[in-house]
DNA sequence: TTTATTCATTGTATGTTTACGATAAGTGTT
DNA sequence: AACACTTATCGTAAACATACAATGAATAAA
């Protein structure tokens, strides 16, 4: 029973705790970073960039792919990578749902 | 070789990995919501709102006190959980500065 | 056609997460 | 003191995540 239980829940949260789940993860983050300013990128260099092997950034990079966060286009020998803005524009914005739907009862002061 | 490697990766990921990785969970989210619409709940509240065992709601709320996004304050027989909203308000303004750090490279058109 | 390069995938080891039932530990009640 | 109530923790099991080395598959270069 490791698995989350998604239909226990609304669709909403479960979509917005895969995509955190996405973000739950230091190298995760650089390669979005990265991919963030850069056109696109091939695997070799997101490598050179993060300090884990080859094949660990691959399982990443597919991790991304997997929920849409990035896109991938072969060229020749190489992978060339590239952030998928919508769907990244999609998590902040709920974010920013769900920041407003909790903010607004913040009372004055914290209990601890 | 499962733990991830803090040390090779920059303080401010980390941190904002391990915030995403409390998000990341139905539950927990569920448990922010209904912790930021209410002054407290006990945990038998809780329990009866989310669709998972005692021990399971319990286990999520040692999650999210570890990391300091509630707090505890035990009174008589039962547990008072309240929100920590200077926390979550971390949360949102590093989502925040992410997201301002990576949007203003957004070209006009996707790739996919 | 060999050889090198790039990258995904497979195999494997280990640690973590999710989940529940059962139990323990505390408080309040009778 | 005995009982019920609330909650944390322990024990257990299965699935998942993290990580690397090794291998395979495909392209490019010699």
């Amino acid at each position: 029973m490791a698995k989350i239980q998604k239909d226990l829940f609304s669709k909403k949260d479960v979509e917005y705790a895969a995509l955190s789940k996405c973000l739950a993860h230091p190298a995760r983050l650089m390669i979005l970073d990265i991919l963030s300013k850069h056109k696109d990128r091939t695997c070799k260099e997101l490598v050179f960039d993060i300090p884990l092997s080859q094949s660990t950034v691959s399982k990443h990079l597919n991790d991304l792919l997997a929920i849409g966060l990035i896109c991938r286009k072969v060229s020749g020998a190489q992978s060339l990578y590239t952030l998928e803005w919508n769907k990244l524009t999609r998590f902040f914005e709920l974010t920013n749902r769900l920041s407003k739907g909790m903010m607004p009862h913040r009372p004055k002061r914290n209990c601890c």
